[in-house]
DNA sequence: TTTATTAATGTTGTTTTTACATTTATGTTA
DNA sequence: TAACATAAATGTAAAAACAACATTAATAAA
């Protein structure tokens, strides 16, 4: 029977973040080598305590800036990893956090000032304590997240090419789509704006260039919706 | 910058349980009323403190037994709330479970040696603390999981009708659904057996009564599916 | 001017979903 | 014992969504 506080059992609880971004390589995680005992040198995700004076999602976001100088990400709670051993140093249950962001943007900042580094997702190195496992349960989110919600704005350049968004989702879904089908159904979305504007980079005859409508991307983000690719 | 262990900002970890019960009355959670201050008399969610040598699984079993006498429950994680103040002692941060079972089984058991109660998930009192929201977040889960997964085996009596699995799913979805296309996506799962008997409560013809095979509902728990309703 | 390269585009058959009404079995009542 | 009342069982057709698939168009480079 439960009977009281008791200061007996508490516990240091951490969190660690899952950063996805995304670039004409694939899609790609964001880690850093630990600069601190225990398993220093080795590659870990980013991640810190939570304070006493803090909310879980702030802590997620003071850790990934104090990492990385990201500011005003969007990050997600996904679950609380509580093995007893799974730090060996003391304690810990770890909360873990995920977020997609735009590797452009961002790539100068991270490799300048910080030793963070991105490594696609399937070529990362072997993670501390249970960061893999971590890693693998955010890459099932993100893929649950691809059905019901339209993601892309946040991992894509301000403008693209449908030919990037579609490998964005081969990425993330890991499988071929139809090219044809896929853009009917993302089209049918109808929360892209097409540019008169033409990317040359890829081809000759030069693709046009397309940028997410917020509102209308807002409006979906609302209401769920079942996007089959 | 992150540089060592500090004990100084361990927090106290609880864990909230929100089990979902169906009868012919419709869906509920089982809540108890809190024996200890603050907030002693009102109604909450099942709860406790983690302690130093659990995994957070375990203390969500434990403290559902202790409570109510219940084992072998399976338990699924929700969300970690951190609210700074969202309990007035201590700074405690909750992570919540969720579990559904079937009430029949259980219930003279919880209502005689405990002081645990069913109510309605539309007719529930307040709850204390952040309660309420999770047992909103924990609604949302459930109505998410009748999607990918089949359920009712752990709500529903051994043997149940068509109309009984219908208004299950009526009462998590809270919508009606046209009985004859529900009959054929549920058969079409292939995981009920139809039985010779017939229940004889709730007609003058009788209705058939099924009951889940085991075997063949394992293997959909597996693999995710899509059920659209 | 020809060539090479990638972009853009639409149709058809198949499957899935939705909407919807009649007949059947059986206990109750007149 | 016949008529009645009640809920169960059952099937079809139209609409929508999905999957598979090949040709033409635009342009830079040779």
């Amino acid at each position: 029977m439960l009977n009281s506080y008791s200061s007996a059992d508490k516990v240091l609880l951490a969190v660690d973040c899952i950063i996805f971004g995304f670039d004409h390589e694939g899609l790609k995680i964001l880690l850093i080598q630990r600069d601190f005992e225990p398993e220093k040198g080795k590659w870990s995700l980013i991640g810190g305590f939570l304070k006493r004076d803090e909310v879980l999602d702030s802590a997620a976001t003071r850790i990934l800036n104090t990492y990385t100088g990201l500011n005003d990400i969007y990050m997600e709670q996904l679950y609380a990893y509580s093995e007893i051993d799974r730090d060996p140093v003391e304690r810990t249950i770890s909360v873990s956090y995920f977020a997609l962001i735009n590797i452009e943007n961002h790539n100068a900042e991270l490799i300048q000032n910080y030793h963070a580094e991105w490594f696609p997702i399937n070529d990362a190195p072997n993670l501390i304590f249970d960061h893999n496992e971590m890693v693998q349960n955010a890459i099932k989110r993100l893929r649950y997240k691809t059905s019901v919600k339209p993601i892309g704005f946040e991992l894509l350049p301000e403008k693209f090419t449908m030919r990037q968004l579609l490998e964005l989702y081969e990425a993330i879904l890991s499988k071929e789509l139809d090219k044809r089908n896929f853009i009917s159904k993302i089209n049918s979305l109808d929360i892209l704006n097409k540019l008169e504007e033409k990317d040359m980079q890829s081809s000759r005859k030069g693709s046009y260039l397309y940028t997410f409508n917020k509102e209308k991307y807002e409006e979906k983000l609302q209401n769920n919706f079942a996007l089959n690719l």
